[in-house]
RNA sequence: GGCUCCUUGGUCAAGCGGUCAAGACAUCGCCCUUUCACGGCGGUAACACGAGUUCGAUUCUCGUAGGAGUCACCA
């Protein structure tokens, strides 16, 4: 058998969103798996629909993800060019022999003509009309200057079977066939027709897409078998759902792949996580490294429905890569969050640590420790806790005390900090917490914080901390 | 509307005639604990419906319902 080649072929409209990515993903997998090879090719035969810097978006996350294309326009390869639009005078001259071979056929019907035809239920059928004209009128047209396309002559009765590798054999009576165009009038070749010339040049031996093109594979299969080439392995995906009724786009808003980046999701998480949406392993694997995603990859773990994308899900996963980031790693990482907010101010290796395990993404971080730098009245009922028995009569008792133990802090960090509070009990012949909870209370104002009283205490420094300890104390008077 | 496909807990998802119907996220409870988080333990929660086939259906067949895709000089 010959070497599995497995392609991308992504057009250049915008952001890579996740759907496309996920494509790719598999696309890529699959062929690693199989000592394949894994090709990228842009199509951009829609001129009008071409946006400027998407091709280059295309590369990048591809890069990033380790998405690694063998072949493709920017590495090269033996199959080139890989941009569509640097093959556009190849593909008339295939078109022209299926005109000779009876299964294509030119056609000169006019807008106006097409939208006169019967509309049933919204869709127009093109009827045949041109597929009459006698080859003399065909070259006369031509030569006269009339513009026209080239249509494929779908047979109109029968039907044709193929077999996907995850939704079985799909049958689709002929009949249903569109006499689709294969050349457009501006001369360049419709995605349809492009992309059967282009996989059969480029080796293409198993094409992986999504479920979008399940029905319109026959016309596919019918244009392989017209030019007698071998028709590829076909690998339909189930789409990747925002929600039940509607499919993840980058037009509803959702996020794409840079989308996420944004938000703090880390590039391995993302891939882990789409990678589970709509495949599951042998195994159960759930957290898998990308090699391990090499290793397991396989067709029969795909669904067949279709999955809803839940950002919970791939947050709990994002949150076991930051967990197991070195500490250098995670502080280089969450750098952009750090910046750009107060929390510049601060030690950022203490910050660090005090947040790696307890965020999810990194774009919890600023509000996560708004605290640091935001402190003021807050209501002393806070002091009372039932577990730790503590309340503000104790508080107001206890507070100078921890001041005066802080005060005498030598090196001020986080170790010293709280022997020192535990001294502290000892001395008072009192558990930890009844001094540990109205200390954190003090310097917070805060139910719930990131970290205990001398963790908090050693980040805002000396000086801060004895100055909400007054505060606290006067607050309570 | 025609055609094609899909249907297991809130979500992801095992299962491929006989299971007390896995596991994960979320959720709830307990433990750990300096609050939070982490971690550990446990609980709640599902085969869309109706007929068949079969000794036996989540698994096979057919209907019904619901959903998705497609029906472009877009890909």
């Amino acid at each position: 058998m010959s070497q599995l080649r497995t392609r991308f072929a992504p057009s250049p409209t915008g952001y890579l969103h996740i759907g496309g990515l996920r494509t790719a993903l598999y696309s890529y997998l699959y062929a690693k798996k199989n000592n394949g090879k894994f090709i990228l090719r842009i199509e951009d035969t829609d001129q009008g629909r071409y946006v400027e810097g998407a091709v280059e978006i295309i590369y990048r996350t591809l890069r990033e993800t380790g998405i690694m294309y063998d072949e493709g326009p920017d590495v090269g390869g033996d199959f080139g060019p890989y941009i569509q639009s640097q093959r556009k005078n190849e593909y008339l001259a295939y078109a022209k022999q299926l005109v000779e071979s009876g299964h294509a056929y030119y056609c000169f019907c006019t807008e106006e003509r097409l939208a006169s035809l019967p509309d049933v239920n919204g869709a127009r059928r093109y009827d045949k009309h041109c597929l009459s004209l006698s080859k003399e009128e065909v070259e006369a047209r031509i030569a006269a200057g009339e513009k026209y396309v080239i249509r494929q002559n779908m047979p109109t009765t029968g039907n044709t079977t193929y077999h996907d590798a995850v939704y079985g054999d799909i049958t689709i009576e002929n009949s249903e066939l569109e006499d689709q165009i294969l050349i457009k009038s501006d001369g360049m070749p419709t995605y349809n027709f492009a992309n059967v010339i282009d996989d059969h040049l480029m080796g293409i031996n198993c094409v992986m897409r999504g479920i979008e093109y399940l029905s319109s594979t026959p016309k596919y299969n019918l244009l392989y078998d017209a030019f007698g080439w071998e028709r590829p392995m076909y690998i339909h995906m189930p789409p990747i759902m925002k929600d039940a009724q509607h499919k993840l786009s980058k037009r509803n808003g959702d996020a794409s792949y840079e989308d996420l980046v944004k938000k703090g999701f880390l590039k391995d998480a993302i891939i882990n996580y789409i990678a589970l949406l709509g495949w599951s392993p042998k195994d159960d694997s759930e957290k898998m490294t990308f090699e391990q995603l090499k290793e397991k990859f396989d067709i029969v773990g795909i669904n067949k429905s279709p999955s809803i994308f839940d950002p919970v899900k791939l947050a709990w996963l994002n949150s076991l890569y930051i967990k197991e980031m070195t500490p250098e790693d995670f502080s280089a990482y969450a750098a952009p969050w750090i910046e750009d907010t107060y929390l510049k101010d601060f030690d950022r290796a203490l910050v660090c640590k005090l947040i790696q395990s307890r965020i999810e993404t990194f774009a919890e971080i600023p509000e996560k420790l708004r605290f640091l730098v935001e402190y003021g009245t807050f209501d002393n009922q806070l002091y009372t806790n039932q577990k730790q028995k503590t309340d503000a009569a104790l508080a107001k008792e206890v507070l100078p005390q921890i001041k005066q133990a802080f005060q005498a802090v030598e090196t001020w960090d986080n170790q010293n900090l709280y022997q020192a509070l535990v001294a502290l009990a000892q001395s008072l012949q009192m558990k930890n917490g009844k001094i540990l909870w109205p200390a954190r209370i003090a310097l917070t104002g805060l139910a719930a914080t990131p970290g205990g009283a001398s963790e908090i205490a050693e980040i805002i420094g000396k000086e801060e901390t004895l100055r909400r300890l007054d505060f606290a104390i006067a607050q309570l008077n």
